[in-house]
DNA sequence: AATGAATGAGTTTTCATTCAT
DNA sequence: AATGAATGAAAACTCATTCAT
């Protein structure tokens, strides 16, 4: 096996440990009995308990960060919107264990890591920010605070696929993505 | 000093131990220094380190469930919506550390704990799923799935009491309420 | 039993363990199971295993440095030399333990532990040296390079006490000052 | 590259990773990356660390051993000593690695290795005591004891070469020997 | 009730040594 | 012979909890 499939290994097997217990409860011992590795080998490829949890974690906040696209408003917004929702739902469902990680125990692991873990959420608040600002200029973002709605969309995006992946809310996949783009578009209230 | 107000001195200490640092960097000794007893005494007065932290979040949780109020369709609904929103709000803003604790720390703590955190959130979801369903029978609700409005109406809002609190986002207290209520009741993309 | 009479306890069984296993062979767990207390005892009163070898050391350095006196030319040297001697001698003979650690093992435990030794050797060096260029002024010292004077006069005091104490070789006591005196004023060596 | 050659590769690069950190400090990492083979390798030519260590340091005792002449009274005496001075004094200032690891980390390695630095110094310490004892049947050698003199005259050589070796004390080279030689002939005091 | 010293189980991490290739 | 990945024993240190005073 050469040093890069163990490392996949060990990732692979990492992440389930932290899926199913959270990082505290994770010990090493646990990691590398999954992956059928002496303790000592843990070591040869990762420099703590810390470092594999962040590189899990680097690599999906990444691919998300990879799939959001600037909604370019000189072509019809509805479906780039629709396509930042689905490949966002589509990522996170693909690797379940990962968000489940991304959305349950990536907090509280110590103050440089949860700082990380907020920049990368304000990055995101801030990308979406700018397109709901170009949006209000162009009449297809209602007026009001863009930033708010920025957190008030990924709060509803992360919650959905907390229940989703966490607690195994089940939910036709291929229709997530639309319903959340209509609650976006309409809400859901109907009163004066 | 009486038991009640040593309790309540434990308290509110280990409430600000516990907003400052989350559950497991927070030390027994950190509590106790805070509070200006010693060791020993903190057992007197709680069982372990979880049991105080589950009455930190316990209590309220409990007021957060109090807080709302089943919608009763007989009567306008949009000022019941909005009151619920308002007492949600206003009494996560008024414990600030508290609401720290609940939004930023409790999870990962142990497979109990989380899971009557999940109890909790669950039960709100179901409330609210409920008052989604009456609604729709009366039309004031969009057709659609209402588990998932109900999921995506409590992540919105812990997502935005997580900017307020933990982040220190600073936005007008009194708009948030109205500007939550909107986003439910009309979203913000006005695209066809 | 108060916590300046544990402290000692520890130290003085901290003290036997390296005065007879050596530094990195001191185990904490040699020195608890001396002192008869649990593990986690022993870090209530060092922050770790160095600081309380530190401390050893530190104390008998400080001793030392104490009992050496500034030779004062105008008054009559040879007993102020004598004096000296004597009370290096009986300080660290008197707790042999110590001084084993001091000669035998206090030497590669970390590069900032060794640069403290370094420090206190080089200032006892150089105390020495002053008494010597003093001497030479008044024609009591002979000519010649006053620090390897000062190098040979410590090796050979460090040697003499490395064989008394460290391996037990007999010699009586109270003779000895007397007899490295005779050796630093005449040498032994009768050839032209 | 021959297994002789590779030997002293290893030989060559242990000996200045030794002298460089000490025999705690050093890893056979460092030797073996310094050296350029795998960590097998080492252990192809070398049971285990304290192993080649021991190579080390024995080679220069040996080396010492031999450079040290009995001297012969029938001779004129001071022309010899002198030369055994200066034979160590040359010796050990042409592989100042080796001589640092000997004067500065060779202690506190494991028990047996501990004992055999005392033997070989036991054994020139005695092989000093019988030249001392000749010298004093014959009046070159002043009275008084010579297991004394021969630990006296170890250490003020140990502690000079120490520190021109260990730290660096810069000192001409060719007058060592002569003012080691006076310094055992006349002591530097002037007293009566 | 209060104290705070003592406890020791539990975990991480290191690194000399082994061994399959 | 050479390699270097793998091993696992060993040790330090932490901290929630207990308990004698």
């Amino acid at each position: 096996m050469d040093k890069a499939t163990r490392r996949q290994q060990l990732l692979h097997h990492a992440r389930d440990v932290f899926a199913k217990r959270g990082y505290h409860a994770a010990k090493i011992e646990d990691i590398v009995t999954a992956a059928g590795v002496a303790r000592g080998t843990f070591y040869l490829y990762f420099t703590d308990k810390r470092a594999i949890f962040e590189e899990i974690v680097d690599r999906t906040l990444h691919r998300v960060g990879m799939a959001i696209e600037r909604v370019d408003i000189t072509r019809p917004v509805a479906d780039q919107v629709r396509g930042n929702i689905r490949r966002i739902v589509a990522l996170l469902l693909e690797d379940r264990a990962t968000t489940k990680i991304l959305l349950a125990s990536a907090s509280g692991i110590d103050p440089a890591f949860d700082r990380k873990m907020t920049a990368f959420f304000d990055e995101v608040a801030t990308l979406l920010e700018q397109s709901l600002r170009d949006g209000q200029e162009l009449g297809i973002v209602a007026k009001g605070d863009t930033r708010m709605f920025a957190y008030l969309t990924m709060g509803s995006l992360k919650e959905l696929l907390f229940e989703l992946v966490v607690r195994g809310w089940d939910h036709p996949e291929e229709r997530i993505a639309e319903e959340i783009f209509l609650f976006f578009r309409a809400g859901y209230l109907r009163v004066d």
